[in-house]
DNA sequence: CCTACCGATCGGTAGG
DNA sequence: CCTACCGATCGGTAGG
């Protein structure tokens, strides 16, 4: 019984962060107040307090929901024997498929992140930095082998990292294609991009 | 006279949006206070309105003024005679460079332009649309001519126009590359990603 | 989960 | 360009 009213806690914030990630998105951080979120959910914004302590633990749970999904599937590419190019391929389709399934909390953790209060704030830009050297490491393993043109592997993270960005402003509903072919077209122009 | 003191306030007005824009960039444009942006100039928050109207005009300036740039130049590109290759060389380096030398309000229009009130925001939004409708013209038109790859176009300007803002995470003091070379770079990237 | 409320801060105005 | 101030709204708390 104990454990029933923590499981029913424990969704109770997640719909809380979900709908916070939406609103996040649209509005921006600073720009979303407690009383629409509350509204968006149907209760009053003083009953949000009784499931999370701050607007930023909201914004925490956002960005490190986020950081571990991207962090877990990076531990699984490095341990894996792919090539380079295969790898940096996984990695490309993961971000891609991220952006579609978790839309609202992939974009608020890029875009909003450094709203967070401190410890969480330099705990998520050390994240980061570690995250896109693991990335960078990869395509110099690449260059080193051949697979992939002499140049400067941040300057490609960045390059290829905001690219999947851009799913931002696709709209599902007026878009001609199909997800997969976005997909597939996004991955032949970075990928062929990178090869030799 | 008159004529002086009108080009007084019109350079008082530039430093506003200068200074707005560097602070929306900083804070988001609902997290940034009035208070703060006349500190940052020195001055009381409520002298501030004998230069601008509203908050929600500087933000105005800034977009508007990052609009008519682009346009300006998509108008020389489409009226010269280069090859679709070139032409799109051409924009993609016009992007990066306006990243350099007009930062702060190039991320800003970017980001924050959801925020303007009517009827600036649907003026704004068509314009957007517009320059990506004519940006993609020049895609299409290489792939009908042989130069570029079967692709669809309308993904290939989501990607080349996200990738571009990477750029705001790369900082000069920090980075090994000087940003003539992280231009050539990410051009080197993203063409060879087109070109069939 | 609600009512009632707090101090702080917001964008903006009046008047000089 | 400033002082003095407005009503509205903010994140959050007390107490039930």
């Amino acid at each position: 019984m104990g454990k029933l009213k923590v499981s029913k806690n424990e969704s109770r914030k997640d719909l809380i962060v979900k709908a916070g990630a939406a609103l996040f998105r649209e509005k921006g951080f600073g720009a979303a107040s407690m009383r629409d979120l509350a509204e968006n959910i149907g209760i009053e914004a003083a009953s949000l307090y009784n499931h999370i302590r701050s607007k930023n633990e909201i914004l925490e749970s956002i960005c490190f929901n986020v950081a571990n999904r991207f962090n877990t599937h990076m531990d699984e590419i490095e341990s894996g024997n792919m090539t380079p190019i295969e790898k940096i391929e996984t990695l490309l389709r993961f971000h891609i498929r991220q952006m579609f399934d978790n839309f609202e909390e992939v974009i608020v953790s890029d875009r909003e992140w450094k709203h967070l209060d401190e410890p969480y704030l330099s705990n998520f830009h050390t994240q980061r930095r570690n995250y896109r050297k693991r990335f960078a490491s990869i395509i110099e393993e690449g260059i080193r082998k051949g697979e992939i043109k002499r140049i400067d592997a941040p300057t490609a993270i960045l390059t290829m990292l905001h690219a999947v960005n851009g799913i931002e402003s696709w709209h599902r509903s007026t878009a001609k294609i199909t997800a997969t072919e976005l997909e597939d077209n996004m991955v032949i122009i970075i990928i062929n991009g990178l090869k030799k």
